[in-house]
RNA sequence: GGGCGGUUGGCGCAGUUGGUAGCGCACCACAUUGACAUUGUGGGGGUCACGUGUUCGAGUCACGUACCGCCCACCA
């Protein structure tokens, strides 16, 4: 019927995902079909839709004008694709596809990140193995080195990003490191410098001796960790027999030391005050001052002031006017400097640590070697051991950039899915500290500051999107650009406006697609990046980046831990979609996120569902599809000639589309997921198809449900294709035959459960027949009826609606349950003295059962039953004579609980009339 | 030291305005010639971690306890 590549021509009865991914990829991304403007022409050329969807499609609830747009959390060029960014990745594109196909202008746009530290440590690492170090390079051929490997990279990785299925706009791909990334964060270095929002200048920074560079705090990593507590004696410099006890984590760095402070209200140490002791290990003396910070309780009272390697000991040193040595070297050596001994110069500084120690002690200057557990800062990119150090370092004023955001939270411009990460971020951006922006490396965003250097070797920086002639001070003419780096996150914070033609606020993009509607990541990237986008959005563009930020779970594995490399628990997302499939891989995954954002425990199994799905869709749309004429696929459904049955699925698929919609607009995604699946499978496949096979094989009713059918299975592919592209179009391009009303399912309409005429209650009473049905089949189980024999059926029916809804669904009851004979009673005169009976609603299901029935067996069967419906109905009883459930309960809710004790009441009457009946058989 | 999340049948998890619990896997039994065994049908299995409170009514709200996990914080 179609001549499109057909995955139903084989005789296999399994879908294979592997004969049409790639191919509906390539022609997806070669037609621009995630381009909105390409969209937007083919839709317009395209023929109406066929007017059996059109009523239910039409209209739909998004203005044109107002446009859908995310911008995709880059991933770096280091790495290669991992669960995170699958999971991240599908329920962006489920947005996205979901957005799309409600006619909303709709752009995603797709990237990658420089990555700083990371990338330029990967490079390194292989330049290790050849016996060279980027110095042995050069600036220049090392760059080339990195953009190379970062070119490599970025199309591997991007590559797997296809596999995905997902459908950013490739006609916008982005690099936070490419040229109009560096027209935009040049910008933003200027604009916010101009501002007095940076500024450069010397303070105690994060170092990381491995790399040689700073850090920012958040990328530093604490751990707790089993240390020593050096208690040392430092001899007073007017009595050799007094002495004031230090105690230090770190002996090593008290050739460092400029004072010894004490807390003034400490009653035993408060005397020193003013005196001065030796610096151990030296020729030196130094001051005792006092100050509040230090807290009597701890140590020795006494704390060792080393204002250039630790953040508080400069604080102190700057309110007492100290000098702050920097007694170690960029790669964590005890420097050459005046205060350390000739013989521990160029020591590494663990190394130092020991050798100090032993000094110490060789001179009984060592009290007391203390264990002592305490946090240890880590580089959370090497692993190295942090370094506190007084450096020159550009800085953001974080601080009015935060309230700013703050305001825009309160204000509602911003809002977290989930609510409760609002207080992470709420709390993080109260608490906020400058943020050291320049890193001294060679991969990044070049800082745009000159200096021009006077004779006395002064620094004048001039901060400029351009290199300036000549300094407007000196008038100096040789300038030399800041050799630094910018930090990668100061580039990706910019992301969701360089990525849209800032600064040109008056670009196409800009004033379409900017603010982006949602920003979808995982929880820990918000201070890295969420927070400094919406401080930079604000601060830049006088609006947040996003109105939404939406965040998921980690995923981790089978036992809970976090997946990583080093402990070889990853899952590789590429190999799972080999596995199970893009459409089964993306469902799975969809399918275990919950709305709180639980982290995500893995396990096969749960992606095996599904793969299991898509092919339980492959075939139900096989089945359709061998059934289906020409006719039928240009439908009219008159409501009031289909069968009960037919009603009742359109009634099912009414209420999965409203569901569906509801889900997606509450960023419900594994709910949207399985309610779809739901539908698919249990209403469609195993009720409305199996019943479809009787109703294909009546004249009568054959024309009628072919269109049901169609109208069911195109709407079911609708409703998945957000989360399964792929075999969504497939079987979608398949159905519509010779002249689909668009190129691609991703351009039809989503349903819409408002246009749709199908009544959205159960129409004709079959969910109490499907029950029936059920009761039924339980009945022949429990007595072993074989499938192939026919029984003969009494329903006692007293109850008018049901008794009705039982009448007008004879083919179906005859379907489903291989009958003889049924009678339907309104009242039974006689009810049948040997049968195995079940009750629902109000009705008595009786199977006569003469020779096979085993008395004992039944009686025991109806003895439990009874007892719990007893147990309900009491219960049931109590409740409604309760005077303040009565007086306080809602009206419905009442109502609710009489009807159940009504049909209670008979069910009980009913089980108990049978079980006398069978305890007089003897 | 502060904060957050989790604790529901053997396992993994849902449960959004409070009305006595759902799903998947696993398990047991039955079914195999036309969409699908990557299937269908039926079944068993839970005092919702514990305590107190609010309420006619609590898995759901409040307070507390225990255990697990995570985040933040300058205590040398």
């Amino acid at each position: 019927m179609s001549t499109s590549p057909s995955s139903l021509a084989s005789t296999s009865t399994a879908y294979d995902p592997k004969t049409i991914e790639a191919d509906l990829y390539a022609r997806w991304e070669s037609q621009k079909l995630f381009s909105p403007d390409v969209v937007q022409t083919l839709r317009a050329q395209s023929a109406n839709e066929v007017p059996m969807a059109s009523e239910h499609f039409q209209n739909n609830t998004q203005s044109p004008d107002k446009a859908f747009s995310l911008v995709i959390p880059p991933p770096n060029v280091t790495g290669v694709l991992h669960m995170g960014h699958a999971l991240d990745n599908t329920l962006q594109d489920i947005l996205i596809r979901w957005h799309r196909m409600q006619g909303t202008p709709t752009v995603w746009i797709p990237g990658t990140d420089h990555a700083g530290i990371a990338t330029q440590t990967v490079v390194e690492r292989q330049l290790q193995a050849e016996g060279k170090t980027r110095d042995d390079l050069g600036r220049q051929a090392f760059l080339e080195k990195v953009h190379a490997f970062a070119a490599q990279s970025k199309k591997s990785i991007l590559g797997q990003l296809r596999r995905l299925g997902v459908s950013p706009d490739w006609t916008r791909e982005a690099f936070t490191l490419d040229e109009s990334r560096v027209q935009s964060v040049r910008q933003a270095f200027v604009t916010l410098y101009e501002r007095g929002l940076i500024e450069r200048g010397d303070y105690i920074v994060n170092w990381c001796p491995k790399s040689a560079s700073a850090i920012s705090d958040i990328e530093v990593e604490y751990r707790e960790e089993a240390g020593f507590l050096y208690h040392i004696r430092y001899v007073a410099d007017d009595n050799p027999d007094e002495a004031l006890i230090v105690a230090t984590t770190r002996p090593e760095t008290l050739f460092g030391d400029v004072a010894v402070a004490v807390n003034p209200k400490d009653e035993r140490l408060n005397h020193w005050i003013g005196r001065r002791v030796r610096l151990p290990l030296t020729c030196d003396t130094i001051p005792v001052i006092g100050d509040e910070y230090v807290d009597i309780a701890f140590g020795t009272g006494a704390l060792k002031i080393t204002p250039a390697h630790d953040k508080n000991d400069f604080e102190v040193g700057r309110r007492h006017g100290l000098p702050a040595p920097i007694i170690l070297d960029l790669k964590g050596h005890l420097a050459d400097h005046a205060r350390v001994p000739s013989d521990l110069r160029g020591v590494e500084r663990f190394q130092a640590r020991k050798q100090c120690e032993a000094l110490l002690e060789a001179s009984g200057l060592l009290v007391q070697k203390e264990a002592h557990t305490h946090r240890v800062g880590y580089s959370q990119r090497h692993g190295s051991v942090i370094e506190p150090l007084l450096s020159k370092q550009w800085f953001v004023k974080t601080k009015p950039l935060a309230e700013r955001a703050l305001k825009s939270l309160q204000a509602g411009e911003l809002k977290f899915i989930p609510e409760r990460w609002e207080a992470d971020y709420t709390r993080w951006l109260e608490n906020i500290q400058p943020w050291c922006v320049s890193r001294q490396l060679w991969w990044g965003h070049a800082i745009p500051a000159w200096y021009a250097i006077d004779d006395e070797k002064r620094e004048f920086p001039i901060v400029a999107l351009e290199k300036p002639e000549k300094c407007p001070k000196t008038g100096s003419t040789e300038l030399v650009q800041d050799p630094d780096v910018l930090d990668t996150w100061f580039s990706s914070g910019l992301w969701p406006f360089s990525t849209m033609g800032w600064p040109n606020e008056n670009s196409e993009d800009f004033k379409k697609y900017y603010p982006t509607s949602v920003l979808v990541t995982g929880f820990d990237i918000i201070f890295f990046w969420v927070a400094r986008m919406t401080m930079m959005g604000l601060a830049l563009t006088g609006k947040s980046p996003f109105h939404t930020v939406y965040i998921h779970g980690l995923i981790r594995d089978e036992k809970g831990q976090k997946m990583s490399k080093s402990k070889g628990n990853t899952v590789d997302p590429v190999l799972a979609i080999d596995q199970y499939g893009c459409d089964g891989f993306r469902f799975g995954l969809t399918s275990l996120v919950t709305y709180g954002g639980q982290d995500i425990k893995l396990a096969p199994d749960k992606l095996e569902q599904g793969k299991l799905f898509a092919n339980k869709l492959w075939n139900a749309a096989r089945f359709v599809m061998m059934n289906l004429s020409q006719g039928d696929m240009a439908p009219s459904l008159s409501f009031d000639t289909l069968t009960p049955m037919d009603q009742w699925i359109l009634a099912k698929y009414r209420k999965a589309a409203e569901a569906a919609q509801d889900n997606l607009e509450a960023f419900r995604f594994g709910e949207y997921a399985i309610d779809a699946q739901r539908f698919v499978w249990d209403d469609f496949c195993d009720w409305y198809v199996e019943m479809a096979k009787a109703q294909l094989k009546d004249p009568t009713t054959e024309a009628m449900t072919r269109r049901v059918l169609f109208t069911v299975l195109d709407g079911a592919l609708r409703l998945l294709h957000p989360v399964m592209p792929f075999i969504s179009e497939s079987l979608w391009l398949e159905l519509q035959g010779d002249k689909p009303a668009y190129p691609s399912i991703s351009m039809a309409k989503f349903p819409n459960a408002q246009q749709m005429s199908a009544p959205l209650v159960d129409p004709a009473g079959i969910d109490f027949v499907l029950e029936t049905v059920r009761a039924l089949r339980n009945l022949r189980q429990s007595y072993k009826v074989p499938h192939s024999s026919a029984v003969s059926i009494i329903i006692d029916a007293p109850d008018l609606h049901q008794r009705e809804a039982l009448e007008a669904n004879l083919p179906l009851l005859h379907r489903f349950i291989k009958m003889s004979d049924l009678s339907i009673q309104a009242q039974l005169s006689k009810k049948p003295s040997q049968a195995a009976v079940s009750v629902v609603g109000q009705c008595q299901i009786f199977l006569p059962l003469a020779e096979l029935i085993d008395l004992g067996q039944e009686r025991t069967r109806l003895s439990k039953q009874l007892e719990k419906l007893q147990s309900d109905y009491n219960q049931l009883e109590k409740l409604l004579h309760n005077a303040g459930f009565m007086s306080k309960a809602t009206e419905e809710v009442i109502a609710a609980k009489r009807e159940q004790l009504i049909e209670l009441s008979a069910q009980t009457a009913h089980l108990s009339q049978q079980l006398a009946a069978l305890s007089a058989v003897p």
